[in-house]
DNA sequence: GTCTATAGTGCGATAGAC
DNA sequence: GTCTATCGCACTATAGAC
């Protein structure tokens, strides 16, 4: 495919460039995904969705597995693209600042997507066997708690991820506004690490 | 599957009144959704799984969909257990004490099944459907933050939940010993609703 | 890049014997 | 309660025209 090369600096998550028709598959099947689970989801339903016909998604993507590890690549790199920002903080505090705000920003905006495929026990094997996966959340870690890697401080960073990006599917939470929904969940999260919020 | 959803709110199975080959059932379907999704386990795999054929599957259970209500049903029935256990205390703070035992207990407990059931999105729209579901999550808040329905006491209700039942199938905490991770758990629920503990 | 057409497989579900 | 056997269908995946 043909892409003005100035125009689309802005999103490449750097691990492999993906065509249009690639990214409308992947933008389809995150959303099929997430309401009908991997499992539950066929090649059909995806090529319904963007109104192409199966042989078509076949053409971008060989098997169904090269499709279900590029959508969860896809949405692991919205956090790493959060984690290198707070990495480049002038101070630890600030760099901790940034990263609750992101993931919360990141979490408030998908809602129904981000811990519904985080979950998929599918795309836990992928995150399981993929070393880049394992290398996203030990930076994670590092940012919340430093080189601590005592049970204490595990269990802290488990709770954290969990509780943000489980809290915004959750149904007590489905009626409220984002931005009301973005402000409380910082709060918590600051308050949950014991920072000034 | 995805039969039309009005046809079964009439057929609700009765807790704790399954045949031994009726649990067989759930105890197998239960082990295989969290490993593969709902939607990516098969008849043919939970009748593998217990030894028999499908048919004899199909004799317990007239459908899937019958299948994976019972499940949900099953799973729900553990938290409701500690729920009411902890309506039954004398005081709220030691009712609120005994929830949060509890919840970690059970998350503990099962470890993989608990999150991955509960957030599989086949699941999620059994318990959107049906009232039961609601009104546990009902009495749960009303346990964790009394009457209180604004948006703060919610999401902070939703963040627990998240929280705990997330938490324990984090790649971090994998290792832990079952004791170890009960502990840290219990202390971090605790801190994060203010308690003493 | 998308199409039609088709292969081979496994699915949910049913009938009827034991 | 379990079995064998089968139906009709949807699935993943491929081949080849445009």
């Amino acid at each position: 495919m043909s892409a003005p090369p100035e125009a689309d600096a802005l999103q490449e998550p750097r691990r492999g460039e993906l065509t249009a028709a690639q990214s409308r598959v992947i933008a389809a099947a995150v959303v099929l995904f997430s309401r009908h689970g991997v499992g539950g989801t066929s090649l059909q339903m995806i090529a319904d969705e963007i109104g192409v016909t199966k042989a078509a998604v076949y053409h971008q993507y060989k098997t169904k597995d090269a499709i279900v590890l590029a959508a969860a690549e896809a949405e692991l790199a919205s956090l790493e693209a959060v984690i290198a920002a707070a990495e480049a903080a002038p101070s630890r505090t600030r760099a901790r600042d940034l990263l609750i705000t992101g993931m919360v920003g990141l979490a408030v905006e998908d809602r129904r997507t981000v811990n519904t495929i985080l979950t998929d026990p599918v795309i836990g094997e992928f995150f399981a066997r993929h070393e880049h996966f394992r290398d996203v959340m030990r930076r994670l870690h590092g940012l919340l708690v430093g080189d601590d890697a005592g049970a204490p401080a595990r269990v802290r960073t488990a709770m954290l991820i969990a509780a943000i990006s489980g809290a915004v599917m959750h149904p007590f939470v489905v009626d409220l506004d984002d931005e009301v929904l973005r402000a409380e969940l910082e709060c918590l999260a600051r308050r949950f690490l014991g920072l000034p919020g």
